[in-house]
DNA sequence: CTGAAAGCGCTAACAT
DNA sequence: ATGTTAGCGCTTTCAG
């Protein structure tokens, strides 16, 4: 006796099912369901009939293994609940609703390992293509993705070895530009608050860029204040509050994330600095939920929705391209940095 | 010439190929790979060695319809925008994680419609389980989770009929506990900030239950705004400036949600409004990234990890059963509402 | 402990 | 316009 589904249902009705209720070939059946070839329209209606009343439901897994087509696209990212992502899989999902795919998304957790046992396990279903986050993956990972047969996008960051194609901003250069835009603006004493965490590399890059941008302006970093969880409010709150304690003469403070960078604006708001004249704050992403704050937040916009596109754009192609698309990150003032003290009032 | 993958990219890797290259037959590999029976510790070692020199990546496809076992749990939801989700779906990945069960992640966009496709799509996978939010689906929806064979969870929501499984809270009581809430604490004059889509059923039972809540105390709403798109600052902020320009007379504001709350509350605030005293407010669903706001909003706890925890694992303890978990969202009085006249200090 | 045979439900390719 | 045949890559079952 072979196992039917868990605990043995119902058997599933397949193809057969449906034939002999229509009296046709299983064949024909196919073809209607698929919309492929020419079927008359008397047999046509007789096969959707007798499915419909029957209640089946294809199964793709043999569908799949006879054609070796699966339209699945595998999406692979690090966490849901940091806003960048869902905002990812929106712009992946904008362009694939356009098409036969399906995204389908995993989840990494920020650790390499769980990412590589991720991918195996959807690569294993044979995806159309592959959509990773970021540029750091283990070797095994790499080498997976390298082999796949299929299109495979690594997306957010292109400042790195993509193993093909590749979709993203440059967080260095996120930094540097940030780094040139507080410098113009005269602050000198600056700050950074962000993750701990060494495994979220794009945030670490922007800080290197940010610091070579500061460099460039004969600057260095004041102070810095880390973090160990998640972003938010409270978390952005207590990092601004140590910081400001421990280092009062400070006149800017670049944030991480949007999320944290609120957090602080609402605490230098609560403590009646005065924004952006003696204390500027800028973050990154420009998270569309914090429209509503007291003061626009100076950020960055990460084209987040725009890479899931252009990365949907490059699977649905089906080109195994090594494509670099590099995006740019727009600078948005908001309210809490000062004006350009010269006349460019724009980064490179 | 049978089509390979997409564009035919190299033949795949076979259970074949690495039993050649081992020295075995294909079906010692079986038993290798997936550790089922007992194999020599020799053979073993050398199918391994043999799998990852080829870098072999097993046909799940294959597997599945051999097998007849799929170990995916397809998730339908309506968005991943709206942070509620995420978190279910961080509560289902947290019991999930310990089996071999993966989730797999499909979206509505809030239309039943889209909803009956994409649940029509994940189980011609042939899924394990499936989790579905929401009660109110389409007849043929009702249908397919019906006849599904599999367990079938319904959650976030318990005011309805589920087709089996069900694990939620009730929205109606949600809606009455806070309005009673609010008019045991002397405010009289309510207004409601929320969405005007027909299509949110929670919040919509919100309402209602929230509108009976005030009637049992001889209230009744004194004026309501609604908005269409997505909640966020900007919106709740927008919201309260027309309801507050309209009736600046209210004491109380009632929110569909935390996010639109928060943009309440940074209104108000900016406005000098004295809370609670003037006018207090309250949302729903207690979001965490919301901590550090000047003030926390008195809000209930939508309970959306362990929804998804008790949903998975019903799914996972491979039940078909019809079991109806009610769980109870908390109420957390937060900042913004004033304390109870009388000696009782939470709802029923 | 290992292997050989059969077949999962469907679709490509070739009839008719 | 419809039917027939073969087989996708794996696992189940049964034999050694």
């Amino acid at each position: 006796m072979r196992g039917r589904n868990p605990f043995d249902g119902k058997p599933q009705l397949t193809l057969r099912d449906v034939a002999d209720a229509a009296g046709v070939s299983e064949m024909t059946v196919s073809r209607v369901l698929r919309n492929r070839g020419d079927v008359s329209d008397r047999t046509r209606a007789r096969v959707f009939e007798a499915a419909r009343t029957l209640g089946y439901v294809p199964n793709k897994i043999a569908g799949a293994l006879a054609s070796n087509r699966v339209n699945l696209v595998a999406v692979v990212i690090p966490s849901l609940s940091n806003m960048v992502f869902p905002d990812v899989l929106g712009g992946i999902g904008d362009i694939l609703d356009e098409t036969p795919l399906q995204p389908v998304v995993g989840t990494s957790k920020y650790d390499p390992e769980t990412e590589e046992k991720v991918i195996y396990e959807m690569l294993s279903w044979r995806p159309s293509g592959l959509i990773v986050a970021g540029l750091e993956h283990s070797d095994p990972a790499r080498a997976m993705m390298r082999n796949a047969g299929i299109p495979v996008v690594e997306v957010m960051d292109v400042d790195g070895d993509p193993v093909a194609a590749c979709v993203g901003i440059s967080h260095i250069k996120a930094g540097r530009d940030m780094a040139r835009e507080i410098a113009r603006r005269g602050y000198r004493k600056i700050g950074y608050l962000g993750s701990s965490s060494l495994a979220d590399h794009r945030a670490q890059k922007r800080l290197q860029g940010f610091k070579e941008g500061l460099a460039e302006a004969g600057l260095e970093l004041a102070e810095s204040c880390f973090y160990e969880g998640m972003s938010g409010f409270g978390t952005g709150r207590a990092m601004t509050a140590d910081l400001l304690t421990r280092r009062p003469d400070l006149d800017f403070l670049y944030y991480n994330t949007d999320m944290n960078a609120a957090g602080g604006l609402l605490y230098c708001l609560e403590k009646d600095l005065s924004i952006p004249g003696d204390i500027g704050l800028a973050g990154f992403n420009s998270f569309e939920v914090l429209d509503g704050l007291p003061m626009r937040i100076a950020t960055m916009d990460s084209q987040r929705t725009q890479i899931g596109r252009k990365a949907a754009e490059l699977i649905s192609a089906n080109a195994l391209s090594d494509e670099v698309i590099e995006l740019n990150p727009a600078f948005l003032e908001g309210d809490t940095i000062r004006p350009a003290l010269d006349s460019a009032s724009s980064s490179s």
